[in-house]
DNA sequence: GCAAAAGTGTTAGAACTACACCCATGC
DNA sequence: GCATGGGTGTAGTTCTAACACTTTTGC
């Protein structure tokens, strides 16, 4: 039909928006920035960037999650696009919001200094610019059924964590609580818990035994066609 | 830290590519169309378009899906955005995918063939271009899941439908048999199917009854809390 | 009357849920 | 020795999956 598809076509900028989660003992937590430049300065956001052309969006959502926390292969996934006309004030712009999970205690806090971002607990999260707390509220039930049906609540914690650290942890993403017994029955019959000899007392005088995500052995069991590997926590 | 965030960042284009899911007696279709424009003139396609600076991303893929079906009011939903640098070779795009469930008879056939637009089994599809066959793997992967848990199945059949019709639309879909007498119990305890006195004599001499789904009580059940109304019907 | 699809119940096994006590340790 | 959190087993119930025959009708 049109001669010129391309030509005719309208540019338009193209933003990233990360919605970063950390757990923290207690509470499920998620970073924020004190935004720098006008409009909405000094108001909270989320740390975002504007796609660059030499680079696909995955790369760009990686270069800003590095670039506020130093950190490198950490899980990040791609949430959805928002796209309303009047998002941003300023510019025509669809913003791709990506997730990450990270473990709060390894990023790199100048960097977050220099950003001036902050953690907030879910349940007390200001509020933030534009769409934003539509991607956390997005963000958050995503991260509810990706919890339930593949193991990535790992990605939350160190890289040896105990059992009463990891059910707290689902506890917090679901807002609930779990029966001892038939949680640590049901992670440890997937048989993709290592057990170390080692025990954190962090919490408890008797301590607790530290385990590690046997990787290798859930991509080998998804592999052969197990399917049920990892059942969900909660329906 | 810089300045001129806005005025430094890179404009580009913004497509929207359309999976659009039939489901005719025996086979799940996709819509495809014969690109009437360069680069890949004259190959198969998705649907798809630009945004326009005056329209969300929802407005968009709704206007290129109405362009091509004729139809308002389609089940629709984003699937992903996809942004690889050198997906499109003529300009910098980022392409956001949705996927649509329409009853295969009621479409347009005039606008169909102004298109040059043509219905493909999934198991039978055509090499389309740019990333367009990974955007249909994800739309497939998105349906598989979205029909076992939502119900969203009915929007591929007519408005009074057969359980045999449903139970073949679901074997389609994920590429299986059921069990008729486990299905139509599974069906029918869900208690929103409502059974008209017709039935259909298009499959057998016996005729099966028609039933319509009745969304009202659906989103009454789901509004009530009622997170179990529909049960997966694959794991 | 027969071919072809529609419709209907039961049962064994698996999975889920609820529940209470002992253990190890630091103070 | 006691307070605190870590660790363990069972039984009742529910859900799931497998299975075969009767009904209706058009030809």
């Amino acid at each position: 039909m049109a001669p010129h598809r391309y030509t005719e076509a309208e540019q338009m900028l193209v933003a990233l928006d990360c919605i970063i989660f950390g757990f923290d003992q207690n509470e499920l937590k998620l970073l924020a920035i004190k935004r720098d430049f006008e409009p909405e300065k000094g108001n909270w956001s989320l740390m975002g960037g504007f796609l660059r052309r030499t680079e696909s969006l995955d790369e760009a959502a990686n270069r800003i999650l590095i670039s506020l926390t130093g950190l490198k292969n950490i899980y990040l996934e791609q949430l959805h696009a928002f796209g309303e006309v009047d998002r941003d004030p300023v510019e025509r712009t669809v913003s791709v919001a990506y997730y990450a999970l990270i473990d709060i205690h390894t990023h790199d806090k100048e960097l977050m200094k220099a950003h001036g971002a902050s953690w907030f607990s879910i349940h007390d999260m200001p509020d933030l610019i534009f769409d934003h707390n539509h991607m956390v509220d997005a963000a958050l039930k995503r991260l509810r059924y990706k919890a339930s049906h593949q193991p990535v609540g790992f990605e939350l914690l160190p890289e040896k964590f105990t059992l009463p650290e990891l059910q707290k942890l689902y506890e917090c993403i679901y807002d609930t609580e779990l029966d001892k017994r038939n949680f640590r029955r049901r992670m440890l019959s997937m048989d993709v818990l290592i057990k170390t000899d080692e025990k954190l007392k962090k919490y408890s005088k008797k301590g607790a035994f530290l385990y590690t995500f046997d990787k290798e052995k859930y991509n080998e069991k998804i592999e052969n066609g197990d399917s049920t590997v990892f059942k969900p926590i909660l329906s």
